[in-house]
DNA sequence: CTGTATCCGTGTTGATACTG
DNA sequence: CAGTATCAACACGGATACAG
């Protein structure tokens, strides 16, 4: 095939990392696998515009680099799958700083699709512990985007978000990743959000609105 | 022109951060930009394989975007050069966030041309204040890849490295940025270096010694 | 139904030559 | 020195066809 890959004659680290996921999509698939395995067509319906032949290189170069791995599940499902590796895993802080940064942008145009895994994402990458801590904040929040369910809980050690049970959370958001990102991000008031038919609060509607507060954005640049 | 950028449609801060850094060359366009203003032939040189053409698109996408900023020096000099703004600068994380994933690849290949603001930020990125402290260590090393010249200054508030006058600092290495980097990264002797003429230790040559000690590199995935 | 391979129009990249 | 012009090679994205 293409043994002749576009390298950069560069022994600079940040140059190699470019080598191996600076190509278009590469760490928008690695994005979509962050918080497990997923199937070629999940993650294809995730990534607006991709088709299905890059989708297709870029797994097979990050399979080469030892950055994915494919997978088999056993029967009776019997699908295939990919993942990231250890090292892939290891990746994640890569996603946050670029994600923080970019934050300040004045072009930043947050009314495009937006995945369930860039919601968990960025939650993580944006959660300040300094106002949970002020809020003496404690909670289970469960997000619910269909059709996963995830659970994050807000301790003292700080913020933890796992594919879970949402039962016996303190409180839930259940809608798109649009819908909830626009009241955790965007500042959209529950209300305005449930008479358009998009989110729905559960439970303690008190401690989900201060959940909204503790993932602040940056001040814009420029 | 290209009204008709290439974007992707994702409202994910990771995506967004790849619209304005992610075409080929801009990465890198920065890293020689993060040490401070260089003119358009001095970067060209830093970045081997990079055209002219697109070294001057990725200036303007930059500029475009708000990250780099284009000045022309007063008189007598009157010569035009390139320097991050302010927002620009805060994306050294991304570099080094990068480079220290990337140093636990298998497939890394050091003996790559390097730059001197590859070296100076591989040493900002693998600084271990553990190492020092455990050391007791406490110095100013000159590093002097020509024409430049930088102190690297070790304290219990760790490490800074700026341009500046070398004369007063308990040691110097000068030499090309590979040489310094075989010495500090490849772990070879100072002597194997100097006797082929690449590097020149000058001053407390124990501390020049402990120093190279004080950047471990991660161990390899896979 | 899930992926993979092939063809094709288009835009991006890279090398050389050239201009102010 | 600091770019621009030109052109060839390649990568991307879309459609479609094919394989398990």
């Amino acid at each position: 095939m293409e043994r002749t890959k576009r390298r950069y004659l560069d022994a600079c680290g940040t140059a190699h990392a470019l080598d191996l996921i600076g190509e278009r999509w590469a760490l928008l698939v690695m994005r979509e696998l962050m918080l497990g395995p997923r199937r070629f067509s999940d993650i294809k319906a995730s990534l607006p515009g991709i088709s299905a032949n890059v989708l297709t290189q870029r797994l097979e170069g990050l399979e080469a680099a030892g950055i994915v791995a494919r997978r088999e599940l056993p029967p009776p499902a019997s699908v295939r799958v990919y993942e990231l590796t250890p090292w892939g895993l290891e990746a994640e802080p890569i996603l946050s700083v670029m994600g923080r940064w970019a934050a300040r942008s004045p072009l930043h145009d947050p009314t495009l699709p937006f995945s369930t895994a860039s919601l968990v994402l960025s939650l993580r990458t944006m959660f300040s512990a300094e106002r949970a801590e002020a809020e003496g904040f404690r909670a289970r929040i469960a997000l619910l985007p269909p059709p996963d369910a995830f659970v994050a809980e807000v301790s003292p050690e700080g913020l933890t978000i796992e594919r879970g049970d949402p039962s016996g959370a303190t409180a839930s958001l259940a809608g798109s990743a649009e819908s909830i990102a626009a009241a955790i991000h965007g500042g959209v008031p529950f209300e305005a959000l449930e008479s358009e038919g998009v989110l729905a609060v559960g439970g303690d509607r008190a401690a989900a609105a201060t959940f909204t507060t503790l993932f602040p954005l940056p001040p814009k640049a420029g």
